[in-house]
DNA sequence: TCGGTCACGTA
DNA sequence: CGTACGTGACCGAG
């Protein structure tokens, strides 16, 4: 282990045995496992270091919450409350900070504070990085393995390297940024907001709402005009509006005007000014939010609509391979809970075949049951079905039924993973019956990408896409990416899964934009 | 200027 | 059938 510590031109270097003043090339060429406070925000990128054991990262795993910094990942795992902000903080208290900054917390377990980090020495900031470190690993190590038979290390320690990589990449594919064709892109921008200018947006629309004066981006006015032509409904949403197609000319054209509005508003020039530079189309990434652990990215990039999706373009002399899991909700279902049966289903290339005959209905039914147990379902649409997964696959409902429970009662719980689920951050109960299923999928998938990320030569991961991955690469090293996808996968559910008896399987397509060849 | 609501895209 | 997220326009309160 090498902790590594940059402040301005100053790096700090820690192993157990010293801590001393170094380089950054000389963390880039070391072959031990790094350790750092936070990827982001230490300059390794350019270095592609392959091991990182990120504390803040593995902090959120530990403790959930959403500050990460290191005064707060100092203090959990010293079980000290959490302290002060560091603008909170005191001239005095400043001052003898910089005099006696470390030693004398870690002596004393006392609270490391933000001025602290300041001041203080790099390598002290390094060596106290490795305590950090050796607490975390203790802490993911009291947990239990949950898996039914254990294989290779500690759950829970892969987790910690997973949920480390998957900051690193984050960093990374911010950096990189996703390969944009910026002239095709602003002219599908124009083909689909059909003009530049608002009002002339608008009017073919008002045309139609003839002689009444309707706002048109306000939903309560849309709902009153709609009414005075006798379509009555309780909200002006498109999937409700859908059923009025033919009702009314001028229900078609709104819907029209809806996703056009919505491409000028959301996803138009401006969006592509703000976000595209030099080809590539840039985004914010977090490697875990605050709720299950899923990724987040910002500039709309989890949500960019199909129809601009052909604007995302492999380079020249580059092609893009994207690669789905297939039905992971349910396998990893499957997997976490220990339900035998429901692991012979998932055993299948389609899970969701097998459901079916066991619970003697069609395909797209066991599909409803499987969702509706999943996400809590309350309406009675796939009861019955419901009922029927209850006897067929008791151990997986009872998994469910527990973790919406614990919610209930405002008990935390933890992940396959070990990542900790707060009581209380959504409602009743579903939240968290939903939570250890997602975040379960979530790291799977950030463990999947980890590996895919090191086995890369000269390709890059550019998108994370909760069960996607959209890689970058060289034409000529295409074939190895496919396999890679898939051996990675293998690798990584072989140990994550293991003893389940749960396939997880992955579709896999060469393309040149992201729109092609949808699985 | 702020939070809340509606709406809508993705998984 | 539901969970989660980010974004933007508008409303009404302050």
């Amino acid at each position: 282990m090498l902790a590594v510590v940059v402040r301005g031109s100053s790096v700090g270097l820690a192993t157990p045995e010293r801590a001393w003043v170094g380089s950054l090339s000389q963390a880039a060429a070391t072959t031990d496992r790094l350790v750092v406070w936070s990827a982001r925000s230490t300059p390794l990128l350019p270095h592609r270091p392959r091991q990182v054991w990120d504390l803040a990262a593995v902090h959120k795993v530990l403790y959930g919450g959403r500050r990460d910094d290191p005064t707060e990942v100092w203090a959990a795992v010293h079980d000290l409350p959490a302290p002060v902000r560091s603008d909170d903080f005191s001239l005095f208290d400043a001052a003898l900070a910089a005099v006696e900054p470390f030693s004398r917390a870690v002596r004393e377990g006392g609270s490391l504070h933000g001025d602290a980090w300041r001041f203080a020495p790099v390598e002290d900031l390094a060596a106290l990085a490795l305590v950090v470190q050796q607490r975390q690993e203790a802490a993911l190590l009291a947990l239990p393995d949950p898996r039914a038979t254990p294989t290779g290390p500690h759950l829970r320690l892969v987790t910690a390297w997973a949920e480390s990589a998957a900051a690193l990449l984050c960093a990374e594919m911010e950096s990189d940024g996703l390969p944009f064709d910026t002239a095709g892109g602003t002219a599908l921008v124009a083909s689909l907001i059909h003009a530049d200018d608002r009002s002339l947006r608008d009017a073919p629309v008002l045309e139609l709402f003839r002689g009444d004066d309707v706002d048109l981006r306000n939903p309560s006015s849309v709902r009153d005009a709609l009414a005075r032509r006798g379509i009555d409904v309780p909200d002006t949403r498109s999937s409700r509006l859908e059923a009025y197609r033919t009702a009314h000319p001028v229900v078609a054209a709104l819907l029209a005007w809806r996703k056009a509005e919505r491409v000028a508003t959301t996803y138009g020039y401006e969006w592509i000014d703000a976000h595209v530079r030099d080809g590539r189309l840039r985004g914010e990434w977090t490697a875990a939010d605050g709720g299950a652990g899923r990724m987040t990215a910002s500039a709309g990039l989890h949500s960019l609509p199909a129809e601009l999706r052909s604007a995302i373009a492999a380079e020249p002399g580059h092609v893009l391979v994207r690669a789905d899991l297939g039905q992971v909700e349910p396998r990893v279902l499957a997997a976490v809970s220990g339900d035998r049966a429901f692991a012979a289903a998932a055993a299948q290339d389609d899970l969701y075949t097998p459901v079916a005959a066991m619970l003697g209905v069609d395909r797209p039914t066991a599909k409803v049951a499987v969702l509706a147990a999943m996400y809590g379902q309350t309406s009675g649409a796939a009861g019955q079905a419901l009922k029927q997964m209850e006897s067929a696959y008791p151990v997986a409902l009872a998994f469910l039924r527990a973790a919406e429970e614990s919610g209930r009662v405002g008990a935390d719980l933890r992940t396959h993973g070990g990542r900790l689920i707060r009581a209380g951050h959504g409602g009743a109960g579903r939240y968290t019956r939903n939570a250890v299923v997602q975040g379960a999928a979530a790291e799977l998938f950030k463990a999947w990408a980890a590996v895919v990320r090191n086995g890369l030569a000269g390709g890059r991961v550019v998108l994370c896409l909760h069960d996607e991955l959209l890689l970058h690469v060289p034409v000529d090293e295409a074939e190895e990416a496919v396999a890679l996808l898939r051996s990675a996968l293998e690798s990584t559910a072989a140990h994550w899964a293991s003893g389940s008896g749960v396939r997880f399987v992955v579709d896999v397509a060469v393309v040149q934009r992201w729109s092609d060849a949808k699985g």
